[in-house]
RNA sequence: GGGGGUGUAGUUCAGUUUGGUUAGAACGCUUGCCUGUCACGCAAGAGGUCGCGAGUUCGAGUCUCGUCACUCCCGCCA
């Protein structure tokens, strides 16, 4: 039998008392983390949210209460009642904050028993994702995990204490809602009233967010859960959350200025360190120049270099075929890496073949020659040129992608990437941010034959681009803007149309007909005309944010209760099946449903 | 939908290349001893469907095929 709480009341925690607390009567609670019994004295690290005490049973002090003291294991819940006690001083823990004082405990209570734990509560040891999913709550007493938690909170206050003294006003938005029209799979939800009818759950609330700023809401935000039903990444799960923000009367700078402050104050708050602003800006267009992704990872160089031009008339057909059919040729120098083996490069081959890419040429720099399969087609002319352009030196080794402009630049900016990690150009201790701007309005589907928002249809193109709408639309510039930190897009947002005629244009451009436009967004379009601010707004991943704050690769690792990959919980076994009374409820056939 | 990695004691792993007697280690767990440890120490002990299924073989943890789970990536997705 357990023993009760009754009238014994938690006077502090374990990570607070000092050396000027000795000789105070205190009454802790806790986990046992570690217990070490000396056939006389034993003792036990108890363990709360706030950190770990030693507490000390001692026969001298109580016979009864050491009796039973010896009964504790690792993971039982206890409340002890004792003094305060100085440490002598090679007795003292200068590893742990409460390491010079100990708690000689008088009084002893039991109030939960554990069995044996799957895993150690400990970070020295690894566990398996199963494992820690299904006992969850284990796991989330561990350390690291623990600590993710308590900085995810910090953001979270962080977060509402700068928005709140900005203006913002915290709206909810609803989850049983209708289809937005970005891009992904969207979760069904099945009415029971409306038999054959299903709500989705949003994707992000961005019809309701600028339905508030035509309420007159002018600074809205939420940190909110948004759903998508695709395939789950180390950075991407089924729900996640975002910090969901919109603004009237703005243009994109003062959005970027106050979403610069945001990130400062979190970085501030969880960290202590203190961001520089403003963050440097990149066009989406010299981002895909110097590093082949909108998502640059900008602590380090190796740029990379179009040498197109070059070798548009090489002898090297793989290089100057492609330049003729519309492609490009980029390379990066590798300084100094002339020494990677064939092995290397081989590898370093096969990861960008990951990419599409259909192969990896290269050139080793030597003192008095070029080393490479493919230096003798190129003319001296040539030569001299590349090694101008590339800044080649004696040790350089040069990687080159031949391909059409979007492999090339994806190959070689991932590239780029690996190579920033095999070479330890990367440190964890560096935010390096960066806005990426003037992303294109529309690309194009080979598939379906049409354009496709790149971002989604209520983003505004850029007002000197809009008679392009009828000549060039990929040549249309948004007003888009994404924040990347470290190579990963941490948030993303543009200014809105808030103009019906535009909207309308552009939604005749996406191939959009009225009527479907009506049928699946014609409440913000009819909105549109009820007088509409001018209006924009941003959004930020929590859960990328808080894993780069946190050091960790994996965002399950900052989520309370994430999925697997396959998007189960191990813990709670979701998703299960329906039995068949609740299916024939929501007017879903049964016999439909697969065994 | 596709490609890679992993799966052996409660946990983390070794063993698989080259099939061969009773499958090991560390930590954890149990019991005993121990009054100053702090990942306590010492001694003893328990603990295995080698993910699952089939096949090859005199013999499979080890080879083959299938399958499941976890994971990383491509596609997909901001």
């Amino acid at each position: 039998m357990s023993d009760l709480l009754g009238k014994m009341k938690r006077t502090h925690t374990c990570s607070e008392l000092r050396d000027t607390n000795i000789e105070q009567e205190v009454v802790l609670m806790g986990w046992v983390q570690h217990r070490r019994d000396h056939g006389g004295v034993i003792f036990i690290d108890l363990r709360d949210r706030q950190g770990i005490t030693q507490i000390v049973f001692n026969p001298v002090i109580s016979e009864s209460v050491h009796g039973k003291a010896q009964e504790i294991r690792n993971e039982y819940v206890l409340g002890v009642r004792g003094k305060v006690a100085s440490r002598p001083g090679d007795m003292r823990n200068s590893n742990m904050e409460t390491g010079d004082i100990e708690i000689l405990v008088e009084e002893l209570k039991i109030f939960s028993r554990a069995k044996t734990p799957a895993f150690q509560i400990d970070d020295r040891v690894e566990t398996s994702e199963t494992l820690r999913l299904q006992y969850r709550y284990l796991d989330l007493r561990r350390p690291q995990l623990k600590k993710n938690i308590l900085d995810r909170h910090k953001a979270s206050m962080a977060i509402r204490n700068y928005l709140d003294s900005n203006g913002f006003i915290d709206i909810e938005t609803p989850f049983l809602t209708k289809s937005t029209p970005e891009g992904a799979r969207d979760y069904l939800v099945p009415s029971r009233v409306n038999p054959g009818n299903f709500y989705a759950l949003p994707q992000s609330p961005q019809l309701f967010k600028q339905l508030l700023m035509i309420s007159g809401f002018d600074r809205y935000y939420q940190i909110v859960k948004c759903f998508r039903d695709e395939d789950l990444r180390a950075d991407r799960q089924p729900e996640f959350t975002q910090i969901d923000m919109e603004l009237s009367f703005v243009n994109e700078d003062e959005i970027m200025e106050i979403a610069q402050g945001l990130i400062q104050s979190i970085f501030k708050q969880v960290l202590g360190k203190d961001l520089t602003t403003p963050f440097p800006a990149l066009t989406y267009d010299e981002a895909m120049e110097r590093f082949g992704l909108d998502r640059p990872d900008m602590r380090f160089g190796l740029e990379l270099c179009n040498v197109s031009d070059i070798v548009k008339d090489a002898n090297f057909k793989v290089f100057s075929s492609v330049v003729k059919k519309g492609g490009l040729v980029k390379a990066i120098n590798a300084k100094g890496c002339a020494s990677f083996t064939r092995k290397q490069i081989d590898e370093l081959t096969d990861f960008t073949a990951v990419y599409k890419a259909k192969g990896l040429a290269w050139i080793k720099i030597k003192e008095d020659q070029w080393q490479s399969p493919i230096a003798k087609f190129f003319t001296d002319d040539e030569k001299q040129a590349l090694a101008q352009r590339l800044d080649l030196e004696p040790g350089d080794i040069v990687f080159f992608v031949a391909d059409q402009p979007k492999i090339t630049n994806e190959a070689l900016g991932q590239l780029r990437n690996e190579l920033g990690r095999r070479l330890e150009l990367i440190s964890d201790d560096v935010f390096a941010f960066t806005w990426v701007t003037h992303f294109p309005l529309f690309d194009y589907d080979e598939t379906e034959k049409r354009y496709q928002s790149l971002h989604h249809p209520f983003t505004a193109p850029h007002e000197e681009d809009i008679d392009k709408l009828s000549t060039n639309p990929l040549d249309i510039k948004s007003r888009a803007y994404d924040l990347v930190l470290n190579g990963i897009e941490i948030g993303g947002g543009s200014i809105r149309i808030h103009d019906t005629y535009l909207q309308e244009k552009i939604l005749k451009c996406l191939g959009i007909e009225a009527e479907e436009a009506h049928e699946k967004f014609g409440f913000l379009l009819e909105a549109l005309e009820s007088g509409a601010p001018p209006h924009g707004g941003i959004a930020f991943g929590l859960d990328r944010l808080m894993m780069i704050l946190c050091r960790e690769d994996s965002i399950r690792n900052v989520i309370a209760f994430p999925k697997t990959q396959k998007a189960t919980c191990p813990l709670t076994e979701a998703p299960s099946r329906a039995g068949s009374a609740q299916l024939q409820e929501l007017a879903i056939k049964v016999s439909r449903i697969p065994e």
